[in-house]
DNA sequence: AAGTGGTCTAGACCACGTC
DNA sequence: ACGTGGTCTAGACCACTTT
């Protein structure tokens, strides 16, 4: 379990390729592949500063380090006097990790999940280019609702790639009671790590407007969400239609 | 300049105030005091790790400690080999650091700011819950139109409290070409550091409409935007109108 | 008491930029 | 050659949690 480590021994790197990357990021990529392998589950606690530092030959300094971007990343999370734990979307800190719709009151009363419809299908060209995956390819497709207290408030049409979720159907949605991503984590083993929204106002069409009920031509936001688990890989796209009469999406900008 | 230190010589913490601040973080409330007080100006270098270690009389780490958290904070920005500077919106890669629309096509052409109106006010209500200041307080509203290239994108309506901004007028405005962050920072010593933006969808009304060449009631989004300088105070709030035909709002979550 | 992460220090060396 | 930030190490001690 040894480590390159030397790898910046060499002078000139500035005309040379950039190879270059110190020790611990080398540590957070092996970290990363012993996650991404399954060695430890979500909300399990990863070895101990000591054990790793041990386990990879560097100092528990540079351990802290990798385990630090890590925590940044919301890969794990630290927890004082406890451990370092592997993010889950089973914790209800993190459960609408993603979701940016707040009620324009400040009750922040969560939301709740409503499955309508779930098929399979295959993979159109917008879909196999979102995904990563080639036309014909095997989908999913789910439509759900999603409720602040008894309104309605946003519609999702979300895909999936047939593949990695196998025996997802909506009895299996209806059963749940939790987020998605914290069904995907704990059923299918993926593990949502980061995602990008494009936003756009629309109109809502017929269909839109009947469930959200708003009339026909309502103003929303269209959320074109792409998801990625490790190593960037593309999991899942969603299109979301909010209705903003009494919520509206919140972004920080730092 | 001495700093307290031992806060946390005290057991029993948990049971009192939690007064506790590690030094790093103590270290950190300093630099950011003397940035405040304009020791050193946007775009300089700030001393150098060593040298702000012996003034405050702690190790080099813990100064490097506190510059990491502000270098993430968008505070500061460290340059290897050359020193440690004061962030600036004058900085080209900084300089649209809050606007997250984009082209559709992958065209990323910087917009083009046109100042159309300035003028001064009193704060209502509205103005004066965003800006934190006294309902009837002198305010000044600017009206400015964003283009990326040739295509009207953004009708932007900012509030802004009268003190902050003495001489602010629409000459002014024409005669900066820069963004408006760069100007407030230059001419008017404001550093806008973070920003909060509730979006939502909105129907045209007919002087959008015009402006951004759309038809009467399409879809905007409808980006509120308050923004915050040293010490969380708000010292802008702005409303802009988003033509989402060619372009749309990028958010990254993580 | 023992184990974990959190802080602080000191020193060595590397990479980068400037003189 | 020198000064800057960047990395790595080792050790001491603090704070929190569990046993």
């Amino acid at each position: 379990m040894d480590v390159l480590k030397n790898l910046c021994s060499n002078k000139r790197m500035s005309h040379d390729a950039p190879t270059f990357s110190p020790l611990y990021r080398q540590i957070k990529a092996l970290i990363l592949q012993a996650l991404e392998a399954g060695e430890w589950r979500p909300g399990q606690a990863i070895p101990s500063e000591q054990e790793l530092a041990s386990r990879f030959n560097v100092s528990q300094g540079t351990v802290r380090k990798a385990i630090d971007e890590m925590a940044a990343d919301n890969l794990l999370v630290r927890k004082q006097g406890k451990g370092t734990y592997v993010a889950s979307h089973n914790d209800p800190r993190a459960m609408f990790r993603f979701l940016r719709l707040v009620p324009m009151d400040g009750n922040l009363s969560h939301p709740q999940s409503v499955p309508l419809d779930c098929w399979r299908a295959k993979a159109g060209q917008e879909a196999s280019r979102m995904l990563g995956i080639e036309p014909g390819a095997p989908i999913i497709i789910i439509r759900r609702l999603l409720r602040f207290g008894a309104k309605p408030v946003v519609i999702d049409e979300i895909y999936l790639p047939g593949d990695l979720f196998q025996g997802l159907n909506l009895e299996v949605l209806q059963d749940w009671n939790g987020s998605l991503y914290s069904l995907f984590e704990t059923r299918f083993g993926m593990r949502m790590i980061r995602a990008q929204e494009r936003i756009r106002a629309v109109a809502a069409d017929r269909s839109a407007a009947e469930v959200l009920k708003v009339a026909e031509g309502t103003s929303l936001l269209s959320v074109e969400r792409v998801t990625y688990t490790y190593g960037d890989k593309p999991v899942e796209w969603r299109r979301g239609l909010y209705s903003t009469a009494e919520h509206f999406y919140l972004n920080e900008l730092n």
